[in-house]
DNA sequence: GACGAGACTTTGACTAATCAAAACCAAATC
DNA sequence: GATTTGGTTTTGATTAGTCAAAGTCTCGTC
């Protein structure tokens, strides 16, 4: 059994190489990413190396193994869950149940985890839009943009807020901008960086370019 | 914020403690209880001492402080709402889910067990009969038996295994002696050292008075 | 009162995970 | 080619929890 540090090492590894194309993460992001000392994660990766979870190039950077993709991808099905559990079943609020779900995606068995997805009815999106990964670790592809690329006047829904730091989601919360809601770009002006939105029947407001990008739609 | 260790350790003494009178346990049962060598428990319960979690007196015994007691009944309250979601919830069964509760107890926050525990009605009582302690550490108390105590002819409710081992609870299971179940005490007799049990509709059968002694039972 | 058995404590060593700080390398700049 | 800079690796120490084995009590028996 990997311990519960392996496990977020590895979980960290997966989500940081989906959001470069090359798969390859160098080891201050993950350090940073799990906020510990340089040096933390060079011995901790080498740990990995042995466990053979990641491939490992001096100074260069970390590729997982498909062995350590199915576990990364295993905690992630377990986070997001867990995640859709707390906000569905238990009624806590989309903006702070990762921190639960971080303990708790170690704690969980198989079974219990089994019995979790039938209960909630097989889910394929976690509360944040985040598509849940299947036992076998693939997840549905979404067909997603995010704001800025958006054509004007053409309907679409909140799937995903990329920043999911408290501040953001609860300015987020106050827009109406949370997942599944329905929105329309009513004007984009890439010279001023600005992207102008409407939000159901409300007034239509602007956004900057940085916050745009954040805003994850499907059409 | 006490360690998962620290929690078992503390939990494990208010356990034993409560199956005594005295309230004072052995540095023995502890090791056994947890399974670790001797030396570990001592290591341990001075650490726990220094924490000000339980008194120790050297070579007599540990009691717990009154900070310990929180904690204990708090991890007996997280342990026994959690399993009574595996089996309400979930479906899992009954026999197995001490296990899974054991995990869970340590990674779950006080909101979420307290949404939990809404969820569930605020149940007095776990799928094993044993009561549920509320939030400031007190339990209804029972007013309980064991079926070697009990009355000829009396109809009663079955409400706890004492003996929460996987072989005696499929034995007691296949039985029909399930926490809910109405029995009745059809024949006793001390002398043969067994008692006459009708469960249901079902023909009377007969138990020895060890088995007999670990059902418990509510009139 | 001495003895022995069994429970308890102490000692020394080990593992996983961590940090701070020193040492090191590689790539851009001069 | 020499130098600086910033990320990376190494080194040495620390903490929590553990075990095995050696040492120490305490109590019942003679």
């Amino acid at each position: 059994m990997p311990s519960a540090t392996v496990e977020n090492y590895v979980k960290k590894i997966l989500v940081l190489s989906l959001e470069t194309s090359e798969g390859q993460v160098g080891m201050g992001e993950i350090a940073k990413g799990l906020d510990v000392a340089a040096g933390t994660a060079t011995s901790m990766i080498k740990t990995l190396e042995r466990e053979k979870l990641v491939r490992y190039k001096s100074r260069q950077g970390v590729t997982l193994t498909a062995k350590g993709r199915k576990l990364g991808m295993d905690m992630l099905r377990r986070h997001r869950l867990v995640e859709t559990f707390l906000v569905e079943t238990l009624g806590l609020d989309w903006t702070e149940v990762h921190q639960e779900a971080e303990e708790l995606e170690h704690a969980i068995s198989d079974k219990v985890l089994d019995r979790l997805d039938e209960f909630l009815g097989r889910p394929e999106f976690d509360p944040h839009g985040d598509p849940i990964p299947t036992k076998d670790g693939k997840f549905a592809e979404r067909r997603i943009r995010n704001l800025l690329e958006c054509q004007s006047k053409q309907p679409c829904t909140i799937k995903l807020l990329t920043d999911q730091s408290t501040d953001f989601l609860n300015f987020a919360r106050r827009k109406g901008l949370v997942p599944g809601t329905a929105v329309e770009v009513t004007n984009r002006d890439l010279i001023s960086d600005a992207v102008e939105l409407g939000v159901g029947k409300g007034k239509p407001f602007t956004l900057g370019s940085k916050a745009a990008k954040k805003i994850l739609v499907s059409s």
